[in-house]
RNA sequence: GGGUGAUUAGCUCAGCUGGUUCAGAGCAUCUGCCUUACAAGCAGAGGGUCGGGGGUUCGAAUCCCUCAUCACCCA
């Protein structure tokens, strides 16, 4: 046993058994008719990033489901990849670039995509290295990548396909304009965020009154330059007079009218409000209602342009300051106030975001959101947990055409080609392009050099959203074998955050490419924040290196660790104490294996306690397996891992082990300790999904194995038979062990000393049955059945059987007799609601017959207590 | 402003279809133990008016209303 480490040392365990299975291919999947496919494909993590804390919980959940999967016999696919995450993949290779002194301005596209994807192959592939140190069992040969060529045709085609269907168009429209990335977003990227900013209150002179002007407030002073007009409700009486006026704005001096809509919130700010149309979008709305003209002020790195006449090339933030200034100098500043605002920022960059006039390429999404919404509506994609189903539903019936156009390099560039005169044609590649305009508009003069392609790229969740299939080259090959194997996929896992970004539209382009919903399940996670509730952040620092703790704890005590505490949907408040336990929790497992492995075996049979342990720890293995089940099938994976850690640290460990532990320097008998170790085989399988490593380097060393073989391919347990009578015996056997224990702890009495153990019962077989594991975990005397309570003892009861502890002299008649009492108390007060339910006629009436029969049981055995413990009341006295 | 969820022990959370003695787990705390697998451990103990108020019901942590606080999503 020396030869054993007293604690368990993950960090070898862990690279040697990740090998082997690499090694064996134990990951692998190929469609097998036989088998029942199980497929997950991880949500894919962008090239750039470093694995975090929300990965690695969300990624030990799929883990724990495909590795389940594949023990239970299925054909379990788990397909790793990466997105290719355009902006911020851009913006690195852009800074990259600096770095060497080369602008991406002095660039050809072809020669920045050579650098980006030299950058991609450096750093790319880290964060699935770092998967691999979780343990994720990913079938590694089929990784995939939003920008491989096949990946990358998909996109295109899946374009072309749309375009011709007439739901993508071009067109000029307001879109979230992000001035550091320098390109147009989705509304989904766009995040919200409360800032402390200032409401400006400014004076405009009103034309052909001399003295006369109006006030409005505006947070953003900068644009009034790019005014269009000014409005106010028509009931507002205060403005009456105004009514067909003209304004002048502040240090320009350009005249705008004063425009009359309902629209105008009268009891914000001043009620009247400056219209700009192009750097608002309820402007923008209001603007196309009134025909007001639309004046961009801004260039597209947000500072002001030619248009503004004032401050142009400074920067907009700088502006307003310099703005403010002036206004409040030349006496059109009326006051601040201070004010909190929300400001739209990039999900990329953090820069603000200016809304914008722009021609961008934009996805219709109301067909497509239809089958997407019943889908889910009536579950045949169901939501975990169903609460999301609401917020689902909201964004699905409101939802807005998707601008699918980036103006960057990196990602796939957008298969639409021009004409000299404007003309678009949308084809695969430029060959097909000109044949089209050769054939659909008889320009057969026409040549490759009259086509240029549109500059721009697609959206990477573009690309993404074809993930559950396009890993498969579904769009390429439709009929081919993994496709129609594996396809829809089984579980998706993934965080809230992205529900729409991403989920929606899988399930949107699932049943447009496929017509099948791509996923049966999406079980969503919730967010890991730190010990404060804090999401957790680089800003913020708060977020442990995921590796780190891999180090600290081992990669088991991670994932158990994280498990701990995370329902599905709710956040997780992480805290390394939880890693904490799971380490501890493994070194626990570790050292039941170190018992066992130190016993010396002998022929002798197996005395009937052990036996009867035995039988006992198979039906509560049985049990609690089909409770973790349950757990299972409802996705309560947190559940089932509190089940399994109970069943071994607690009835395994604590309670079956402590029973069938052979005395110091003594063997075990070889019937008992096969069964121990069949029970071990099992719990390391039950326990593999979440704790992958320890259990594999256990189970290699239970038995002899064939090289090759891994516990991860072998068979989950099953429910087996239970016997209850069996199970309610134990459950008394050790609350009678507790009272014992307890009854030393009290009267500091030393566990090596032997106690005289009676009991009065109806059924003295069962404490036959029990007293040797009894005595051997509460070294108590062999039990005594008397008639009779016995004097002088500590009496207490189990259910309703009575046992005594004779402490002789020992005894302290006073406290027995206050302990005695209290518990009659209780009973009695007990039994008195008991009666006060079976009294009162409408319960009795009203409650299902076998509540009502259980109450009067209640009932029973409470008067059964209240008697036999006011003997032992009496006895005490004697 | 609209929506969703939360509020249970000092902390983090379970508690599923309203019905056993249902108020639970882990951590933390306290007491006693280096007992030959494990001090990353063992044996015990204490600790809660289930956010407030109202209602439905024979019966409510659980269902409904309302208020408060917090979080998230959307505009």
């Amino acid at each position: 046993m020396s030869s054993i480490s007293k604690t368990y040392s993950p960090t070898e365990v862990e690279d040697k058994w990740y090998a082997y299975w690499l090694k064996h291919k134990v990951f692998a999947s190929q469609p097998d008719p036989a088998k029942e496919p199980y497929t997950i494909v991880i949500p894919p993590p962008n090239v750039t990033g470093i694995l975090h804390m929300g990965h690695m919980l969300n990624n030990t959940i799929q883990d724990i489901l495909i590795r389940k999967a594949r023990m239970e016999g299925k054909e379990a696919l788990w397909v790793p990849g990466t997105d290719h995450a355009s902006i911020a993949t851009e913006a690195k290779v852009v800074n990259m670039l600096k770095e060497r002194g080369i602008a991406k301005t002095d660039l050809t596209r072809e020669e920045f995509l050579t650098y980006a994807f030299e950058w991609k192959e450096k750093y790319g592939g880290i964060i699935l290295e770092q998967l691999k140190k979780l343990g994720a069992s990913c079938d590694w040969d089929r990784t995939r990548f939003t920008m491989d060529e096949t990946y990358y045709d998909s996109v295109i085609e899946v374009f072309v396909r749309l375009y011709n269907k007439g739901l993508i168009y071009r067109g000029v429209r307001m879109v979230n304009w992000d001035p550091q990335g320098k390109t147009a977003l989705s509304d989904e990227e766009v995040i919200f965020k409360e800032v402390q900013s200032r409401l400006v209150y400014i004076n405009y002179p009103v034309v052909g009154e001399d003295g006369a002007f109006v006030t409005i407030a505006t947070v953003r002073p900068e644009t009034i330059m790019a005014d269009a007009a000014i409005c106010v409700h028509p009931e507002d009486e205060r403005y009456t007079h105004l009514h067909g006026k003209k304004v002048r704005i502040p240090l320009i001096d350009r005249e705008i009218p004063v425009i009359l809509d309902e629209y105008v919130t009268m009891d914000f700010g001043t009620g009247a409000l400056k219209v700009t149309p192009a750097h608002d979008l309820n402007d923008y709305e209001l603007g196309q209602k009134h025909r007001l003209p639309v004046l961009d002020i801004l260039n597209d790195d947000g500072t002001l342009n030619e248009k503004a006449q004032i401050y142009v090339g400074v920067d907009r933030f700088a502006a307003r300051k310099a703005i403010i200034k002036e206004l409040e100098e030349k006496g059109f500043l009326e006051k601040i106030e201070d004010y909190k605002s929300n400001v739209g920022t990039s999900e990329r960059t953090g820069a603000v975001i200016e809304p914008k006039l722009s021609m961008q390429w934009w996805l219709k999404m109301e067909d497509l959101a239809k089958p997407a919404l019943d889908a889910v509506m009536n579950d045949d994609v169901a939501l975990i947990p169903a609460k999301f189903k609401n917020t689902y539903r909201v964004w699905m019936e409101n939802i807005h055409d998707w601008c699918i156009s980036r103006q960057l390099w990196w990602g796939q560039q957008i298969p639409a080609f021009y004409l000299k005169d404007g003309t678009i044609i949308v084809a695969k590649n430029k060959r097909e392009a000109l044949r089209k305009a050769q054939r659909d508009l008889q320009l057969f003069a026409l040549t490759e050099q009259d086509l240029e392609q549109d500059h721009d790229v697609l959206d990477t969740w573009f690309s993404s959203w074809l993930w559950p299939f396009g890993v498969f080259d579904a769009i390429q090959d439709p009929e081919n074998k993994d496709i129609k194997y594996y396809y829809p996929t089984s579980d998706l896992v993934t965080g809230p955050d992205i529900l729409f970004f991403w989920v929606a539209r899988m399930i949107m382009a699932g049943y447009e490419f496929m017509g099948e919903r791509p996923f049966k399940n999406v079980y969503l996670t919730g967010i890991v924040r730190d010990a404060k509730g804090r999401k957790m952040s680089k800003q913020l620092g708060n977020s442990p290196d995921p590796l780190d703790l891999i180090a600290k704890f081992g990669a088991d005590g991670v994932r158990t660790g994280l498990l701990f505490s995370a329902p599905a949907g709710n956040d997780l408040l992480f805290d390394e104490k939880l890693c904490e336990q799971g380490r501890n929790f493994c070194n626990k497992v570790w050292n039941a294996f170190r018992l066992l492995k130190g016993w010396e075996i002998s022929d002798q049979p197996a005395p009937e306690g052990n036996r009867l342990a035995v039988a006992w720890f198979e039906s509560k293995l049985n049990t609690t397996l089909a409770e973790i089940l349950d757990h299972f099938s409802k996705f309560r994976i947190s559940d089932a891992l509190h089940a399994a850690y109970k069943l071994i640290w607690d009835e395994f460990c604590s309670n079956y082990l402590e029973i069938i532990k052979p005395a110091f320097e003594t063997p075990i008998d070889r019937e008992t300790y096969e069964a121990t170790l069949t029970f071990f085989d099992q719990l390391m399988a039950l326990m593999h999904p979440f704790m992958p490593f320890i259990t594999e380097e256990i189970w290699q060393n239970l038995r002899d194995r064939r090289e090759g073989e891994s516990l991860s391919r072998a068979a989950y347990p099953t429910v087996g038979a239970v016997d209850a009578a069996l199970l309610a015996d134990f459950d008394a056997l050790f609350e009678i062990v507790t009272k014992i224990r307890e009854t030393r702890n009290s009267k500091g009495l030393s566990p090596k000393e032997e106690l005289p153990l009676a009991v009065r019962t109806d059924a003295p077989a069962r404490f036959n049955r029990i007293d040797g594991i009894v005595r051997k975990l509460a070294n108590t005397s062999p039990i005594r059945v008397v008639e009779e309570d016995v004097a002088g003892a500590t009496a207490f009861l189990v259910n309703v059987d009575k046992l005594f502890i004779e402490l002789g002299e020992k005894i302290d008649v006073e406290a027995e007799r206050e302990r005695i009492s209290k518990e009659i108390e209780y009973n009695e007060g007990f039994m008195k609601s008991v009666d006060a339910k079976l009294s009162n006629e409408r319960f009795v009436a009203n409650a299902k017959p076998e509540i009502v029969e259980k109450e009067r049981q209640k009932k029973a055995d409470a008067e059964r207590k209240i008697e036999a413990l006011r003997e032992a009341l009496t006895s005490l006295g004697l």
